[in-house]
DNA sequence: ATTGTTTAGTTTATTCGTTTCTCAAAATAG
DNA sequence: CTATTTTGAGAAACGAATAAACTAAACAAT
């Protein structure tokens, strides 16, 4: 392998001034520039990152810790972060943490000890202490779809509006003259959770319904879990005639119950869920949902680490919220009532 | 930072002896490995992996290209991957080519530049020069589903077996009495989609039925490849009754297709695609699929890099062929003439 | 003209934190 | 009492960055 040596050499310079024409920093005369650019392209030089990094320990590297790539959403998040992170001449470590809190705690310690210049983290909120111990060292971090209990420096947040979403998405239903409308909602302690489930509330008081304790049902963020919360919903008397599912995982087992109850959607039972998939458009039937902007959380989320690595970004901790956006196809079915006219 | 000295000054012993403990090289009695390690603990001393990278130039790091994080079929893969890789000490340097050739030459040589000790990459082919150089410098490079025109040292090929998961495929749309189907198949220069076609002719011929050209339209492995392919195929006098599409993209495209010329699938058309996905049970109808050992591929592929570093497996190039499985939901619809009996 | 002061351009030498080679001392064996 | 094997220390890399030092030229003040 070359080294600065060799080409400071060739080009008849000192190992200094070699630097000094990579990294553009201090005098360099333009006739020696050129002599040294000349000697790096002839001898094929490049830098040893190892070098570089133990004398100025920073490794031009980005963790991303997420809780599973198959998720549809977060895939598209990742490549979000891929193409801004890359473009800024960072690369990309990636962890899958299958949503377990000691995973995740052991990724952000090996991530601390890989020296990763900052890190975006959809956190499951079991390892908190370990991203504020990370925080007090000055690490740039990037909350996915949360926020930290209390705000801190060098921690920022970037998450879709799922109170507004979620309204949205209900109060669509409502139009459509539901009135029994169920919700599989996430776990409380979830901020998506909680959130989507206070824009469900807010829509039916908007319309001024009432909110019913027994149309909510608390699950986890699983296929499981809306299963079971779905099973639950549709065993009321009376039962619910629009459903609103809190994610994507959940909407599967959703479907899976409805397939056992044999309920027809929409003509039995209206669906929206929160988190649009490329198959949407193909689901039988086709599912109205709300879309986050999932490639733009990535990009921003990215953004916002560079910001604060270049310096642009300093002190407090910022919040980007982005709007979801309601696609509505056919699972939403048609206004109720269509006899009243 | 704490670094070898403090630990060394703090058990009494030199940096050479902390060393050797950290690394189980050498002899060290076990009263000095225990006032070493104790000293460590006291400490919280971590490895800087600069220093340790400069001076054995290697990184313990692994770099995983593919095109497209988005499809399902690599976003499980790169689970498979990660799992392994991190179980055994190293970490994973994500990147995202979208299918473009020159992104991914540039990805190759950033993650040579960043020292990855081992490459898998889902190559389009139009990279094979630098893949070779790399493997000239004996880095273990893995393919996913395709393998090298000229087989290298040090460059191994994991691949589902396209060809008997197609010949399955449409064996069962024969059996359901089918006798012609169309295939949109993949770019015959790009291994799988040749493997493919090559599965779809042998069943026919295993069952007597002649290979008619005009049943197979050749496209790009995308949603617009597949809508174009299969909107040609469904325009012959007279239409195939049953279709075999050759991965899932294109499945998006047919479907599209399908839908604009209002065919009901499997009444007027019998579909059976390449690569299944989590929400096929859900589609409209349950689409019939070839699936692959995503996981496993992902699994294997680590394993290969892996046992080239831990020095297991040398010299020349080794292929690993895993088996398909076929999911038969509704899409491939009942026997035909069932009025015979 | 002489001296001092700045500024630009460059080099030398040190530093970063490991690993590992070389060598020496101590323990053990023959 | 040698010869060997363990066990340990000291110091030299590894390759890039950079602080400090130096030279040369430009300019101002005397």
């Amino acid at each position: 392998m070359k080294s600065v040596k060799d080409v400071a050499k060739r080009a008849g310079v000192s190992t200094a001034t070699v630097s000094r024409v990579i990294n553009q920093s201090g005098y360099v005369s333009p006739e020696l520039y050129q002599r040294v650019t000349q000697a790096i392209k002839e001898l094929g030089y490049e830098a040893n990152p190892f070098a570089r990094g133990l004398k100025v320990d920073k490794s031009n590297t980005i963790g991303l810790i997420i809780s599973t790539i198959e998720n549809p959403f977060f895939a598209t998040v990742v490549r979000g972060v891929e193409s801004k992170v890359y473009n800024a001449g960072y690369s990309l470590i990636l962890c899958n943490t299958d949503n377990k809190p000691e995973l995740e705690r052991m990724y952000i310690q090996l991530l601390r000890q890989k020296r990763v210049d900052g890190l975006i983290i959809s956190a499951s909120g079991g390892a908190d202490e370990e991203i504020a111990a990370l925080a007090e060292r000055e690490m740039p971090i990037v909350l996915l779809n949360r926020r930290l209990r209390e705000h801190r420096p060098c921690v920022d947040s970037v998450l879709s509006n799922s109170r507004e979403g979620t309204r949205q998405a209900v109060a669509h239903l409502i139009d459509f003259g539901h009135q029994r409308i169920g919700i599989v909602s996430g776990p409380k302690d979830h901020l998506q959770g909680a959130e989507r489930l206070v824009g469900y509330q807010q829509a039916l008081t908007d319309a001024g319904l009432p909110v019913q304790p027994e149309l909510i049902v608390e699950a986890p963020f699983t296929a499981e879990g809306g299963y079971s919360g779905t099973m639950a919903l549709l065993e009321r008397q009376p039962a619910p005639t629009a459903l609103f599912v809190s994610n994507n995982l959940m909407t599967f087992g959703a479907l899976q119950a409805v397939r056992e109850l044999e309920y027809q959607i929409p003509d039995d039972l209206a669906l929206v869920a929160f988190d649009d998939i490329e198959w949407a458009p193909f689901m039988a039937p086709p599912l109205s949902a709300v879309a986050q902007p999932a490639y733009d959380i990535g990009l921003t989320a990215a953004q916002r680490i560079l910001d604060r690595l270049l310096g642009q970004l300093r002190g407090s901790s910022e919040e980007s919220v982005l709007s979801t956006t309601l696609v509505i196809r056919e699972s939403s079915g048609e206004p109720l009532n269509g006899g009243e006219g």
